[in-house]
DNA sequence: GCTGGCCCTGACATCGGCGTCAAGGTTTAC
DNA sequence: GTAAACCTTGACGCCGATGTCAGGGCCAGC
């Protein structure tokens, strides 16, 4: 399949995929007239690379994942690399949920003594 | 005081204070020599609006609290407009803790599926 | 009078993940 | 045969809160 084609199915845009590839994440076999062309599993690297992403997870972590795909793991999350982000990952996110709340509390207590003054 | 002393006392830079300006929400006198001159007005200023920020208000977000602090309240909370984005931040906060945590529990399952895999 | 430290304005650099336009070649549908 | 819809590379734009440099005044101490 071409690259538009890729996009749609991954849910993502062209220019993303090409950014992907700039950035050594996949990689495409060229067609004749010079078009990109991809495959299923160039999908399901794809696919892995957006859910990451959307999770919140910086392209450059994402890599990891995608190398352990590419060596014909049927997860990309079952290499030690990869468990090393997620872990890493859950760590941060711990950190900053735990920030938020306190912020979150902090917020709240301001509001209040804000309502009691104006009030 | 001029704007490197006022930059240390408030904890930030000469650079932010200029852009704090830029942006309407300080303002300074100029000595002969065309220096900035400042006082503890101002310092109450500029430590709102950084006050406000390290918690993870966006500059625009800091104006009510600057505007309320210069019409003569003894807080920049008290003003209706600063309890609105008081309010709005809260929801946001709370949208952004419970997105969190889901991804969390998310990524913790999904760690656990790996190591269970890869083990 | 000179060096060092402050100040000034203006403007470009940063970071990430793309969007978007330019200027072209290719393929597809009618 | 031609217009529409795809593809190519290259490059600038974006967002926000500054950092940092350039090129220049102003002032204090020695």
């Amino acid at each position: 399949m071409r690259i538009g084609e890729l996009a749609e199915l991954a849910g993502t845009s062209a220019r993303a995929l090409r950014y992907y590839e700039a950035h050594g994440l996949i990689e495409a076999r060229r067609g004749a007239n010079g078009y990109r062309e991809y495959d299923e599993s160039d999908l399901r690297l794809v696919r892995e690379i957006r859910s990451l992403l959307d999770i919140g997870f910086a392209l450059e972590e994402t890599r990891p994942f995608v190398d352990c795909l590419r060596a014909g793991n049927d997860s990309g999350s079952v290499c030690a690399a990869s468990m090393e982000v997620y872990r890493r990952k859950l760590a941060e996110l711990d950190g900053c949920i735990t920030r938020l709340q306190a912020v979150r509390n902090r917020l709240r207590g301001e509001l209040a003594e804000a309502i009691a003054q104006a009030g």
